[in-house]
Order: C-alpha cells, then sequence, then structure tokens
DNA sequence: GCATTTCCTGACGAAGCGTCAATAAATCTC
DNA sequence: GAGATTTATTGACGCTTCGTCAGGAAATGC
C-alpha cells in the first residue's frame, strides 16, 4: 500500500487535488459556467493540455468534484449509522448527518445538476461514474439497514404493501427535494421558505411518524438526539458548519444562548 | 382581447410556439447540449438571427420551454383543487395531477436543470422569469389553499411548531425529488427504483398520515380517489398519459385497483 | 551520461453564442 | 397603389470554449 510514490507521482497527485478544490471553489462562486478548463489550468499553474491529462472532459472534471463530495456524504452516513441508540434515534442521526453535508457542501447539488444537464455519460471516465453509483448505493445501504433493524426490533411495522425500500425513497426525495429548493431560491425574488433545513428535519420526522416508526416524534425528544449527535459523532464538522451544538443543557435558553458563546 | 392579429403577426406567433415545439422535443430526446439556436432555426426554417427576436438569449428559450410547462402544472393543480370532496381527498386529487404532470411533462425537470445549472439569470427575460416564480405560487398557493381548508374544517390539527407551509413545502420536496430521481436514473445501471410515482404517491399519503390529516389513509381507500379524480376530472389526460383509468365503477375494483377493501 | 518513457505545451480546428449592418418585407399614408 | 416608414430577416463576424496533437521538455531507467 506505503507505495514510494515518487516526488513526480507526488505532485500529479497534489495537483489533481488542486484542480478539484478549484473547480468546486469557482463552481460554487460563479456556477459551471465559469469553470472552464483554461482557468482551472492557469490556477494551478500548467497548461491546458495537462489538465485533459487528469480529466477526460469538463465533464468529467466536474464529476470528479461530486465523487469527492458524494463520498464524503457516504462515509457521514456510515458514522451517522454507528451511533448507539434505538432504530429511529441512529435513523436521525443519517438526518444529521444529511444536514451537515448540505450545510459543508453546497457545491454538490450545483456538480450535480452540471453534469445531468450537459450529460451525455459516456464523456465521464467508467471508474468515476462507478465511483458515484456506488456512493449512493452505500448512503441507501445504511438506511435499508437501519430500516431493518428497526422492523427487526419491532419499533416499525409496515403494511403489506409497504416496503423498505419506500422508507428510504421517501427520505431521500425529501432531501434532495429540499437540497433543490435551496439552489433554486438563488434565482427567485421572494423564496417560499428562506431555511429549507429545518423544515426538512422536522418533515422528515413527520414523514417517519406516518409509518408509525417508535418511538413518535411526539413522545420522544428527536431535537435532543439530533443535538447529541452532532456533539458525539460530528463534533468537528459540527463547528465547521457553524451550527449550534448546545452543550447537554436541552431545552431553556431562548433567544441570546443560541449565539455561541465565543469561549471556545 | 380579440385583436385582430395581423397574418404577420399571427406568423409570428405560430413560428414561436414551433420553436418551442422543437426544443422541447430536442431537449428531451438529446439533452440541453444539442438545443441549439441554430437547429432550432433551421427547424422552422428562418436564420438564427430571427430565433433571437423570439428569444433573448439560450438560456431564456430554455426558460420559456419551461414556463409553458409550468403553466400547464399550476393549471393541473387548479383543476385538480375544484375536486369536491373532503379536504384530504382534494389534497390527493393535487397527487393526482402532479402524476399526471409528471407522466405527460418529462422534459420540464430538465429544462429546469439546465436553465439553473447554466445561467445567471439576468439572461432570462423579466417577464418571464416572474411568469415562472408565478407559477410556483400558483402550485403552493392551491397546496396551501386546502391545507388551512383542512385545518378551518377541524380535519387536520397542527402541533405549535408546525406550519401550513410546512405541510406544503414537505409535498413539494417529495415530489421534486422523485422527479429529479426519474432523470437520474438514466445515469445508472441499475436503478433504485425503477418507477418512483407510485412509490411517490404512497409517501405522500404517509407524510399526510404522519400530520394526522383525516381521514387516515388507514381508513379510507385513496386509492380509489385517486381514480376518481383521473376519471372525473383529468379523463383526457389521464388517457393521454396512458395511465389506468378505471371504470367509474368503484366496487368492483379488478385486480390491483383496491387492495384494501376489507380493511375498512 | 545516454536512451527511453512519460509529461507538458500552446497553437489549432470545430462548434456554439450573440451581434449587427445590410437587405427584404410589411405596413402606413395620401 | 406608389412611395415613405417601420419592422423583420439574414448570415457573416468576433468571441469564447472545448478537446486534440505534434513537437519539445523533463523524468526515469540502465
Amino acid at each position: 500500500m506505503a507505495r514510494p510514490l515518487s516526488p513526480k507521482q507526488q505532485e500529479i497527485r497534489d495537483r489533481e487535488e488542486r484542480i478539484l478544490d478549484e473547480a468546486q471553489t469557482v463552481l460554487l462562486a460563479r456556477g459551471d459556467g465559469a469553470v472552464t478548463m483554461e482557468r482551472m489550468a492557469a490556477a494551478v499553474g500548467v497548461s491546458k493540455g495537462t489538465v485533459y491529462q487528469h480529466f477526460s472532459s469538463k465533464e468529467d472534471l466536474l464529476a470528479a468534484v461530486l465523487l469527492r463530495s458524494a463520498d464524503i456524504r457516504a462515509r457521514l452516513f456510515e458514522r451517522a449509522a454507528s451511533f448507539r441508540g434505538r432504530s429511529r434515534e441512529r435513523m436521525s442521526a443519517v438526518g444529521a448527518a444529511a444536514e451537515l453535508f448540505f450545510a459543508l457542501y453546497p457545491q454538490h447539488e450545483q456538480a450535480e445538476r452540471a453534469i445531468k444537464a450537459a450529460s451525455i455519460s459516456e464523456k465521464i471516465d467508467a471508474k468515476r461514474a462507478a465511483g458515484l453509483e456506488s456512493c449512493t448505493f452505500r448512503c441507501f445501504g445504511v438506511a435499508t439497514g437501519i430500516v431493518r433493524d428497526a422492523i427487526a426490533s419491532g419499533e416499525l411495522e409496515l403494511t403489506q404493501d409497504q416496503t423498505v425500500e419506500q422508507v428510504c425513497v421517501g427520505l431521500w426525495n425529501l432531501y434532495t427535494g429540499a437540497f433543490l429548493m435551496r439552489d433554486l431560491e438563488n434565482f427567485i425574488d421572494e423564496p417560499i421558505v428562506t431555511d429549507p433545513m429545518p423544515i426538512l428535519m422536522a418533515n422528515a420526522q413527520v414523514f417517519l411518524d406516518g409509518f408509525g416508526w417508535q418511538p413518535l416524534s411526539g413522545a420522544h425528544d428527536y431535537g435532543a438526539v439530533h443535538q447529541r449527535v452532532l456533539s458525539e459523532i460530528f463534533t468537528d464538522e459540527a463547528r465547521r458548519a457553524g451550527l449550534e451544538v448546545a452543550k447537554s443543557a436541552p431545552a431553556a435558553s431562548p433567544a441570546g444562548a443560541v449565539r455561541r458563546q465565543h469561549a471556545d
């Protein structure tokens, strides 16, 4: 594994990362139209031809940006699932992971849209395409696993015409729909919702209530679970995302306390 | 209203429609990369410059395609809301409208993605942009109206921290997420779901159950409502969409039409 | 230190967007 | 209905970007 990796090879690797960083930044700041191969080349101090040695096309470059964040998302989901608790708490932990991802990688959806809009998937390296697919499967795998655990433990009972996948697809749709909504807001003057995330979190709980997944949200403080997940599992990410990680002290503290003390 | 409209003006109008038709077709068949101004011009037998008299940019053209279907969607929603019945049945009627739109205008999401990916909204005619916004508001207006009716009639009680908008945003997210999922399926070999629509319909009911919107889906046959809406309100559209419209004979229900006969 | 392989460059062709001066057509005016 | 005026149409042009490739530079192997 620890192959020597000559200086040159190292340089090439680093450069690829730098190209991806730059693409990600530009993508977010100025849209995918501003991500040109020339610009990327200039940004890392090489010529255009060299960029094409890393990525076979612009779509491929964007796919690589996407893959990086898709992998991170899958990891976040996997870590979330390791939360110790009841099945529905674990699913809520995945929701928290989704929230973090939503906050930390705002360019993800943008990249996805850019690729899917333009592309003919032939322009994307097969390995990368497969990697992307696999990331989605990992996310779904985490979710279906939790649902199955829930059924096994008796905390969730599906009716005859409901499936494990249905639960996951519903959550996924809610989530991607909210992701989409945030982006579209940039285009309208009077957004319908200014902050889709808290609504998404609430709606996900409503949805799970609809399946009768125990304990129902009326009987359990999933907000507190969410806070615990952020502070216990995603300490670092939550800080980076600027999300409030309330000290274990649960309710109380209206208004003022929501602002972080600048102590830490 | 019935302005004379000279032959020339009529011709120009017709041409605009024909350009939109062509753009829609090409968009769906070969992606937005294949929608070029030259091609559109050639398709209707004029030169490129003339196309630019109709649409100020390629994005503007795509926005026009989008606006056409967005308006149709808003109309479908509005018609759906006129369904006579209980509040939740009316919301289900809107769901049926969404299903129809989903089936009849598959290019809608594609166009939306293409525009939002590329654009700097400055490239779109202000009137068109406003029109698009208004279509979304009309759809939301229909939905929030029904939710308010539900609350007024006591069939829906929201908790203190739930809002009318939250319900609508949730349904909208589910819906757009499913729309998105269908498109992404084209890019992966082993789609997670092959037919997102029935799942969406089921999940929307689960979601509404989560709010406790009466009557709950376990106590009422919303599948039958759906069928009635299709046959009574959307006869024509349902036929065009190739959806099964069960004959009005309600109880008969051959095969899969109504599953939960025994339950209620 | 030379041979071989691997990497890098930037000019180039192709394609698309959007413009505009020149031209053609439609409409208006008497 | 002929000339004047307005409106519509054209297609070549400038510009940008993609992706390629022959030739030169640098790294690696021996």
